[in-house]
DNA sequence: CTTGACGTTGACGTAAACGTAAAGCATGAT
DNA sequence: ATCATGCTTTACGTTTACGTCAACGTCAAG
């Protein structure tokens, strides 16, 4: 932070890769594909709340797996002008889109933490018989 | 299918290949790293039930983000020997750090879908208002 | 026996996601 | 004034996960 809490507040490269665990060479990457476009004072970069909520939905996407080019139309689409019918009508179709594939995520995760759960079990009993 | 059922059916690299809808060049790649060791009939591979169940937790790994290398650290615990104590031992460690990333990405796909669905919720206000 | 259809091993190419110097501004501290 | 810090761009390097030839073996069909 910077400012002294009389405006809103900002933070340097620096203090966001920090915060968020990364390199300032990763967070100038996602700005070279677009996913953040931080505010220039001068030369510098200059990061406001909206792009430390960018980041983070940035890093969840690529937790889940997720390509860059996918997070950004993805992100964008939180940010896009949704005035016209034509518009959300297309937003809502690309929601379904992304909750059908959120969907298998969600059941390839279940199963494998069940298998996960029977292979433990397994464990255990052979761990008992050696008792 | 190669056989007639007269003992266990084996496949060749183009049919386990088509069936989990990968490239023959991306079973190799995968046999190039360790995580599938098909039998060898002279010079040709030959696909066993093990091979394609290895495959299928290949591709799910994958789905969900992994490397390849850590799936085969993964699967390859599956298949690990679990005769000592000690190596019970270790083995239920692995399924703990297992389980931890797992929880972690469920809780983030939870999280990614809740938001979803109350994007969802917010473009269907919109949508209504211009009705 | 030659032609395909499929299989094999290299080996190089490529896209994504950064890492890693190199070299130049900008600004406050000494 | 200069010196150290931190930020900047430019650019080439690296790893992962295959794609894409090239060049050759093999085996049943015509």
């Amino acid at each position: 932070m910077i400012d002294g809490m009389t405006s809103a507040p900002t933070w340097t490269i620096a203090e966001v890769a920090d915060e968020f665990g990364v390199t300032h060479r990763t967070v100038r990457h996602y700005e070279d594909l677009g996913l953040i476009s931080p505010e220039r004072r001068g030369t510098q970069r200059v990061y406001h709340r909206r792009d430390r909520t960018r980041l983070g939905l940035i890093l969840r996407g690529k937790r889940l797996g997720f390509p860059l080019e996918e997070i950004r139309t993805i992100i964008d689409l939180f940010d896009a002008p949704r005035g016209r019918r034509t518009q959300l009508e297309y937003v809502l179709d690309q929601i379904d889109e992304r909750r059908a594939d959120l969907d298998q995520r969600l059941r390839d995760i279940q199963d494998a933490i069940a298998e996960l759960g029977e292979f433990e079990r397994r464990c255990r009993e052979d761990l008992d018989k050696l008792a």
